[in-house]
DNA sequence: ATGCATGAGGA
DNA sequence: CCTCATGCATA
């Protein structure tokens, strides 16, 4: 923690929230760009799961440790780090015009995506991409945050609803030829992040939290949009989320941030309304060694079968569902889009 | 700001 | 079982 936090006075929370969880929301399904960096020859380091394999792989960790010097950028916020054949930037699509559309409807398209060849034992490869998923966190200075103050706009809390699916622009689909990977497609990569950036910044103007744009969503009523965690919030502000989650939720967030500054225009004051809520729920953390021997797996087998997943699970110590959950946290880390900073 | 987790939907 | 969108719990 090097930049100050301070925290968030959340002041909303709806009375009934739940506990346990909330199967609200059924979110649509996405579209996916099918260029996985895999190339082939990653075989099967664990084919027969010997150990060897798994010793080498944790040396390799072992290695990508020295090797990685603690820089000071997100960690895994910024994946470009495809190694193996980065070279696709998002491509400005130049066109820089206004695209943005605030439909909340559910249609999407969808492109065959599909797992490249995976857990084929058969042959070898002893090539490594160059490891550096980087898994240290923090040491980003992102400012901000510490906004003592939160009065709400007039809009609030309530209750969770599902948000529901969104929608993403359909047209066109694939057909550009990037192949670089950065699953992103038509909608103006730059848009969004200029948006985000001012969104965040109005939002702060305005007195708000990420909780509390969160939760004050839900009092836009709009058909199928509840409320959305800080969690989300936060992310979208700093784009850490796919480009098709950005694309969708830039038009809910836009609307409320107009209607938020409106209220504040009217002076609407809001009671706020403060609950308690109980949480309790566990997070069960990874220890740095585990982690580091994870890490050099998923250089070599991003995709380890359950097998492989059962072994590398019993080799670390550590319940198998944490495992493949934590494969499956890393793959998506990785397709994140978090657009290079090239503009 | 992020790590680990849940769940819907799709094959 | 995976992918995706999201969220609770935390550092």
């Amino acid at each position: 923690m090097m930049s100050m936090n301070s925290k968030q006075p959340f002041s909303m929370h709806p009375i009934l929230h739940e506990p346990k969880y909330t199967p609200l929301h059924s979110s649509s399904e996405a579209i996916r760009r099918a260029c996985l960096p895999t190339p082939s020859l990653q075989g099967n380091i664990f084919a027969g799961f010997d150990e060897t394999l798994l010793q080498r792989a944790e040396a390799l960790a072992a290695v990508d440790i020295v090797a990685q010097k603690s820089h000071p950028f997100k960690p895994d916020a910024t994946y470009h780090t495809m190694t193996t054949m980065t070279s696709m930037t998002c491509t400005p699509t130049s066109s820089s015009g206004h695209l943005h559309h605030p439909s909340v409807l559910t249609s999407h398209h969808h492109h065959p995506h599909h797992q490249p060849t995976q857990g084929l034992e058969g042959d070898l490869l002893d090539h490594l991409p160059g490891i550096s998923i980087g898994g240290m966190p923090g040491s980003d200075v992102c400012s901000t945050a510490s906004h003592p103050h939160s009065h709400m706009s007039a809009i609030n809390h309530m209750q969770h609803h599902h948000p529901q699916s969104m929608n993403m622009h359909p047209h066109g689909l694939g057909s550009h030829a990037s192949l670089g990977g950065v699953g992103d497609s038509e909608p103006d990569p730059r848009e969004l992040e200029s948006f985000a950036e001012r969104f965040k910044q109005r939002r702060i103007k305005l007195g708000v939290t990420q909780a509390d744009v969160g939760s004050a969503l839900a009092n836009l009523k709009i058909p199928g949009v509840g409320c959305l965690s800080q969690s989300t919030i936060c992310r979208f502000e700093s784009l850490t989320l796919s480009h098709n989650n950005m694309v969708a939720l830039k038009p809910i967030l836009e609307a409320w941030l107009e209607e938020a500054e409106r209220a504040q225009r009217e002076k609407m004051a809001k009671p706020e309304i403060f609950n308690g809520g109980d949480k309790k729920r566990k997070r069960t953390s990874i220890a740095a060694p585990e982690k580091r021997s994870l890490e050099a797996y998923f250089a070599v087998q991003p995709r380890p079968s359950s097998e492989k997943i059962a072994a590398i699970a019993e080799k670390l110590d550590l319940k198998k569902n944490v495992v493949r959950v934590w494969f499956c946290n890393q793959r998506q880390k990785q397709k994140r889009m978090k657009f290079s900073a090239t503009h």
